[in-house]
Parts: C-alpha cells; structure tokens; sequence
DNA sequence: GAGTGTCGTTGCATCATGTGCAACAGTCAT
DNA sequence: ATGACTGTTGCACATGATGCAACGACACTC
C-alpha cells in the first residue's frame, strides 16, 4: 500500500538470506543505487541492519531484540513451556509447540529430546504446514470456507510417500482430526519420524496453539508413539484450562 | 532520512511494548489515523504486525522468521577472520578460531604465527578439551549442572605435568574463567606451549565462539604473553560487537 | 603512474507518492 | 433511536521520494 516502506520491508527478507552490497539490494528491489542507498540509511538508522566491515549489510541486532520481545508477548508460550518441559521429562522425546498466523503456521517453542531449549535455534522457522500434526491442528480449527481456501493455495510436496498429496485429501484429513481432537503425521515429513498431536484452546474453545511429540522409529514404533496420545492430551487441556484462566490469574 | 519509512518502523517498537490500537498509533506517531492505517497495512503485508482479534495491532511471527533465518547465516568465522589476521599481523603468533558444539570443541579457524614453528592443530579437528584455553571458556559459558555432567563424563589424560588432572580441578578452573572472562593454558597441552583466550559472545550475551593466541617458550616467556592480553580481548569484543550487529557509536 | 573499472555517495529538478482532511460505516452503550 | 467511538475510503494538494548524472575513493592492469 505505501511504496517506500514497501520497498525498504522486502529488503530484510533479502538480506536475511546473506549480507549483501548496495548494489545487489538496488537490482533485487529494482530501484536505483541512491534510493536503495535511503532506505538503507534508514534501516540502519532504526538498527535493524547493520553494517559490517566490508561494507556489505545484513541484519541488526534490534531484528533479534524485537523478535525476542514479539514472543515474549506471546504469552500461550509462557503458559505451556514449564508443561512442555515436565512431558519431555516422561517421555523422553521431542516437543514442539506452534501458533498460526498468517497463512503460515509457526513453531515457537521447543524442547529437544536432549538439550535445553536453545533460542534461535530452530524456532521461528515455518512448519512443513501440509504434513506437520501441529499444521493440521491449527488449520482444522478455521471455518470452512477458510480450511478450503488455504487448502486450493497451497502445495503438496511429496517429502515421502505418506506425504498428503493434494487438497481434497488435506480437507478430508483436517476434518478427521477436527472430529477426533487431536492429529498425527506417521512418516509423512521425514520417512522414519512419527508425531502425535493435541490442540491447545482458549476460553472461548477456538484452538489457539498446537503441541507435539515427536519420536524415530529407531526408538519407538509409531504404535508405541501413540500410547502416549491420552498422555499428550492431558498436557494439552491443562495448558489450556491454564491459558484460559480457570486457576487463579495474576497478570492485568 | 526517508519520513514514510521511519515513521512506519518507529511503530514496531512501539509494538514492542504491547499490543495498541490505530488510534493509539497514530497519536504516538503523531500523524493522522489515516496514515498510521496505511503503514500498519504495509506492514502487516510483510507479517512483521499481526492484527488480532479486537482489531489491535502487535508484532507478527514473521519477525520471528527472518530472525531465525539471519542466524542459521551468520558465520562467526567470516565476520572473526579479518581480526584474526590482523591480530596476528600485531603479534606474530598462532590464533585459534573455536566453536563448541555436541559436547566437543572444534577449531574452526587458524592463523599461523610467521616464525616456523609447527603445532599441532588442524582446522575441524576437536580441541583437547580439557586443557586448551579455548575449550575452558566456551565450556565455562554452560549452565552449571550441564559443566558438571560434561566434566564427570571427559577423560584427564595427563599431556604434561601441568594438564589438569580431574573434574573438580577442571570444574574450579571453569569458575575461575567463568569469573575473570579470559583464559590461559600454560603448558597443560604441550610442555613448552603457553596459550591466552578471550570469548565472542553473541547479542543475547551467550558465548559463541572463542579465539586464543598461542606462542612456544623459546620465543615470548609466559609473562611477555600474558602482556597482550588486554590486545586479545579488545579483538575479541571488537567481533562480538560486529557478530551482534551492535553499532559502536551511532546518533544521539 | 596513467588508465580503467567498480563501488558508494551527493545535489538537484521532477513529479509520483504519501499526506491530512472530511465524510462514511460499523459497533456498542445508554 | 441516539450519540460516541472506532476503523475505513476518496480525494486535492504539496511534500517528500525518485532517478539522473557527476563526483570521489579504491583496486587493479598494463
């Protein structure tokens, strides 16, 4: 809608790829040097690209500073990361926890199979969002006509052969798993990884966050996995009676 | 330097402080509701403002994204290298580049010294944990209970009379380089081989890499080393500010 | 050391673009 | 219904963004 910032916002997504020089980011937006230049300056101004030695430009660090407070604010996170962490305890596997937002469905936390949660590691990157159990969760929740509409927009990549293939088959599985509450992707992203799935709500019962576990084969089979569902979705429905505020709320 | 452009990035820390409304916007920015509209429209466009439900605005999950993706690009070793060199280039001796990743320390990076003398490293190769400076600083960085498992678990092989020899002689020398912010091996890894460190850290303050300058007995005594210590560490915040992102002296 | 290429920077004339205004539409409370 | 509040739209105006061309800095070649 407005030019300019237009033209200065998809410079970040452009150097977020790899530093670049002025004049690549000119010929990429398609605009002259000394524009590129201007909006450059400004960028740099508000500190979120930076300008390093060999004069190229990439990211700043108030990127990372206003990343970290946007998820700050997102409070589900705060809510259900203790609950994430005591489920890896049980069980032993990987846990991821994903809002949507825009057409993309988003993890925003996550606690390894081994390690503490490392910020930046892999948060923040977009979910395989055909295939994920976490995806179909937070897709299933919409209405209708927007399951269908993001359904026809998408692709299906084939990342095995148990990936969902086209939309009508998307649409069936979404409306299986808003029917029986919580979802599944049995090797469908990469061949020998099972997750199992349960939806997070708010009060007022949309569905506001989606939590899974993930495990190899090599460790347990996908029927071993799914022995934990009632396990899962006992942590799902106390993170959600939590972020709705049936115990005792203190924030303003 | 460009109005438009500053004026819709001013939003985003705006944002920063919590969720507001157009009216809110436009009377921080102090432009008419119509304008603030537009901008929010831009960039909700490119993800980086999320409308909620009541119609309020607050940062998007895509900032989220681009933070993420900026630092899977980020190369310690390329942004370090020129600094290495020329630190070199002011002392004549070996610099080591290390990062520590899986419970190993790798040498990433290597300038040798100008004088013959050959040691034993090799870019990729892990460290000897146990002793060498930079394994002690980016080891001193983990939380404790992770230093305590990693220090139960390493062998103590006896390089020289001066390695140190266990886990609570390592665990105490941790703390001591955890608290002073540099490190030294003198002769723990070879006899006649003396070592000073410093860390890189990272925005968040984290240590993400670390650099030592070595140089054998029969060229600079222990003490003349140590004298380029306050050298060393100016280099290697010098990098820490420059992998951060952080401008040194910008605007008032 | 003159010549040639590339790159970032500056000042400026032009007019496209962002701006504020005022009127409109939707929602909620009374 | 009425009023107060919010977000939204269309439009005339001039501000501010644009591209150009010229300049300076640096690196490299011959």
């Amino acid at each position: 809608m407005s030019q300019t910032v237009d033209r200065a916002l998809s410079i970040l997504p452009l150097l977020a790829q790899g530093p670049a020089d002025l004049g690549q980011v000119a010929e990429r937006l398609g605009v002259h040097k000394s524009t590129a230049l201007r909006l450059l300056r400004t960028l740099h101004e508000h500190g979120l690209v930076y300008r390093q030695q060999d004069q190229r430009y990439r990211l700043g660090a108030r990127l990372f500073a206003l990343a970290q407070e946007a998820v700050e604010n997102l409070d589900v996170r705060e809510i259900a990361h203790s609950h994430l962490v005591e489920l890896n305890e049980q069980c032993g596997h990987t846990i991821h926890l994903a809002v949507y937002e825009e057409n993309e469905v988003l993890y925003i936390d996550k606690v390894e199979s081994r390690y503490p949660v490392r910020m930046y590691s892999r948060i923040g990157k977009p979910v395989a969002i055909t295939v994920a159990a976490v995806a179909k969760l937070l897709l299933a929740d919409l209405t209708e006509p927007e399951r269908r509409a993001i359904a026809e927009r998408l692709d299906y990549p084939m990342y095995t052969s148990r990936s969902i293939p086209n939309a009508g088959a998307f649409l069936r599985e979404l409306a299986v798993v808003r029917e029986q509450g919580w979802a599944t992707d049995l090797g469908g992203h990469e061949e020998s990884i099972n997750c199992i799935g349960a939806p997070i709500r708010g009060a007022d019962g949309r569905v506001v966050a989606a939590m899974s576990v993930s495990a190899p084969n090599v460790v347990v089979t996908a029927e071993e996995l799914l022995t934990l569902l009632p396990l899962v979705r006992r942590t799902a429905d106390t993170i959600s009676r939590e972020y709705s505020g049936t115990t005792p709320v203190k924030k303003a």
